[in-house]
DNA sequence: CGAGATTCATGTGAAGTATACCTTTAGGCTTAA
DNA sequence: AAGCCTAAAGGTATACTTCACATGAATCTCGTA
């Protein structure tokens, strides 16, 4: 009893004391302001190239890139929000679908992809099963219904050429062609602003029949961006003088990354609360700085396969080991330990490569090539973690593999 | 001493296999006329 | 006879394995200065 009600006190304090945040949803990635700040004049340009779909014609494909965070999926989103409201209120047959392509298991694959088209328009497609063309088939009958207009937006698509290749951007370019009552536009957006040049050409030339560039913010745009969403976000005087300058000096040091600065700012209220402080501080924005890195990867890895994870704990207790450096032959001997000892099915070497490959672009290490000359070719691999983050990980993965 | 051959440990590509899932189809059973 | 269910057959995507060949600089070899 005496439980219960300590437990209740401490949920009724939480409630009360909103010590920080008025609004924390504001903060959040997902969160769309009616008004995009510095961003007038791509709106625009992609309303103009976009408008001629509430006519039945179809649009040009348009091709959006910029690094990330620089507002690029907050403006077409927005846009797409506008044209699906406006096509609802007249009745014009107008379809937007939104494809994220990184994430994982949803669309890395061809097949994936085309699934998860069908499924955004409300067809259930199997993981697995169908032959690809028939996912294929079923997909335009359901967009040959009649005569409408799509626009298939595809966030990140970088991601998706650089895992399953272009041919899929070349089968989607085409079936246009193949349509006889609807009409298809692609809208291609990528965080890799060198991603077009390695396209084959057809490809190319018919994905950006437009294009267009998201620069990066400056200090004094991210300032601006920041206020007016803190304002919302924040109980009056919760920031201390200073702050939100801070936040976007660090921002724009980092390439001008908006969301970056936003997630900053959230966290940083967040460690002020958890504190039991009313104000955020600059102190807090560097504390953020720290979390905000380690979720990031520790999400990412709590998300993939076990063997993933071994894979990564092998590399992380190589280097344990030995400060020097780490190679594929070391991390295998110790991976295969390693899975006697938690009951794991040892996969093989050929399959291991891959996996670090993978790894490396994950982003969670740095694997290269390299030739020992006589000794041989390997990769040498090193973590691109911090010791401390790298503590944590391995307690983490830990966890995942059930060890003690 | 230096050019070319050798060597090692693994990268990498292609093809094959296991698994999990899908649709189709034929046969058997039930049901209603 | 028509309708429905079930299980087998035949097919696919994906993750992985197997096999075989490719790599590329440190090291070795050997001819030459």
């Amino acid at each position: 009893m005496a439980l219960r009600d300590e437990i209740d006190g401490f949920f009724d304090g939480f409630l009360k004391d909103k010590l920080i945040f008025k609004d924390k949803g504001v903060l959040q990635a997902n969160y769309a302001p009616e008004e995009i700040l510095h961003r007038g004049e791509q709106i625009k340009q992609i309303a103009n190239i976009l408008a001629p779909a509430l006519r039945l014609e179809k649009p040009s494909n348009l091709f959006i890139y910029g690094k990330t965070g620089t507002g690029k999926t907050l403006s077409t989103k927005h846009i797409i929000n506008k044209l699906n409201g406006i096509s609802k209120e007249r009745n014009i047959q107008l379809k937007t679908i939104y494809i994220n392509c990184k994430l994982k298991k949803t669309a890395d694959t061809e097949y994936r992809l085309v699934a998860q088209i069908s499924r955004e328009l409300g067809k259930e497609i199997p993981a697995t099963g169908l032959p690809t063309e028939e996912v294929y088939r079923q997909l335009f009958d359901i967009i040959d219904d009649k005569r409408q207009i799509f626009i298939l937006v595809l966030d990140e698509i970088d991601q998706l050429v650089k895992k399953a290749g272009d041919e899929i951007l070349y089968s989607l370019t085409r079936i246009n062609s193949e349509l006889k009552n609807a009409q298809l536009s692609l809208l291609g957006v990528s965080n890799d602003l060198l991603f077009a040049e390695n396209l084959d050409p057809r490809v190319k030339s018919s994905l950006s029949e437009e294009e267009l560039l998201f620069p990066p913010y400056n200090a004094l745009q991210l300032q601006q961006i920041l206020k007016q969403r803190a304002n919302k976000a924040f109980k009056n005087g919760a920031l201390v003088q200073g702050t939100i300058e801070k936040c976007a000096a660090y921002a724009a040091r980092e390439h001008g990354d908006a969301r970056r600065a936003l997630e900053l700012l959230r966290v940083a209220g967040e460690i002020a609360e958890r504190e039991g402080k009313t104000k955020v501080s600059i102190a807090h924005l560097d504390l953020a700085q720290e979390k905000i890195e380690k979720d990031k990867t520790l999400e990412l890895i709590t998300a993939q396969t076990k063997q993933f994870q071994a894979t990564l704990y092998a590399i992380l207790a190589a280097r344990k080991n030995t400060k020097e450096k780490i190679f594929t032959g070391d991390v295998y001997t110790i991976y295969q330990e390693l899975c006697s000892r938690v009951k794991l099915r040892p996969l093989t070497q050929r399959r291991l490569s891959d996996i670090i490959a993978e790894l490396d672009m994950l982003g969670i290490i740095n694997a290269k090539v390299i030739s020992k000359g006589r000794y041989g070719r390997t990769r040498e691999i090193a973590l691109s973690a911090n010791p401390e983050l790298e503590l944590k990980l391995s307690g983490a993965l830990k966890k995942e593999l059930g060890m003690d």
